[in-house]
DNA sequence: CAATAGATGTCCT
DNA sequence: GGACATCTATTGG
């Protein structure tokens, strides 16, 4: 079974709207030293803009924390949270432009018992159902700030095989309170490892997809 | 099931 | 000081 190609730096230089719903299948893919691959087929991500009250590129201004993300498309922006937490995205954008995706969940492919160990849990729904699950499956930490994912060797994105719109469904962001009326949040309709029980509507439903821009 | 407390960096007012 | 792109353990119905 082959997990496909590299995405290419063309693939993240755009608004996070139109290339969040895109990474919906793809393989996210981790070399270890030892050989071990880690590889979870994406199934839940959610976008951020400049602009959008909810992003920490907000104030159009790069901090310490978030120059990454204010930098070139296709490379990881890791961020500590509620302190101790790590969450990725994945850079997208222009370079100059803080827009990211963060990548909340995952179905385990390959590596599970390295992720195993990672999570302290046996259980596969909840190895990388969740962007602080996810980075902890996949060992992703501070040190892994900046990397990037089109021509690095121990983070890659590859191809998968992406879903069909029809497929796809689209929720307010979790987690968010200021912007949070953005439907920003995209994820496999059908799958088992996306948190339940949020309202949603089918994404071919929402005329104005990748376009970002919101009435009023 | 639901609600809640606790862990405590980083950025903002 | 307060909010936060979160998760886990624990308590109560």
């Amino acid at each position: 079974m082959t997990l496909g190609r590299r995405l290419p730096r063309g693939f993240f230089g755009r608004r996070s709207t139109a290339v969040a719903p895109e990474l919906l299948g793809r393989v996210l893919v981790r070399h270890l030293p030892d050989g071990t691959r880690l590889a979870a087929r994406l199934v839940e991500v959610e976008a951020y803009e400049e602009g959008d009250p909810a992003s920490h590129s907000y104030r159009g201004r790069p901090t310490p924390r978030t120059e990454v993300m204010f930098g070139p498309p296709g490379r990881l922006y890791v961020y500590f949270t509620y302190g101790q937490h790590f969450c990725c995205n994945v850079v997208t954008g222009a370079n100059g432009r803080g827009s990211a995706v963060l990548l909340r969940a995952a179905e385990p492919l390959t590596g599970l018992e390295v992720m195993v160990a990672n999570r302290q849990t046996i259980d596969a729904r909840l190895l990388c159902s969740g962007p602080a699950r996810l980075t902890q499956a996949f060992g992703i930490a501070r040190a892994e700030n900046g990397t990037d994912l089109v021509r690095g060797e121990s983070l890659t994105l590859l191809s998968g095989t992406p879903l069909r719109r029809r497929s796809i469904a689209r929720s307010t962001r979790i987690g968010v309170n200021e912007g949070g009326e953005r439907p920003w949040r995209f994820f496999e309709r059908e799958s088992a490892f996306v948190s339940p029980g949020r309202p949603w509507t089918p994404d071919h439903a929402v005329g104005e997809r990748a376009t970002g821009s919101r009435r009023s």
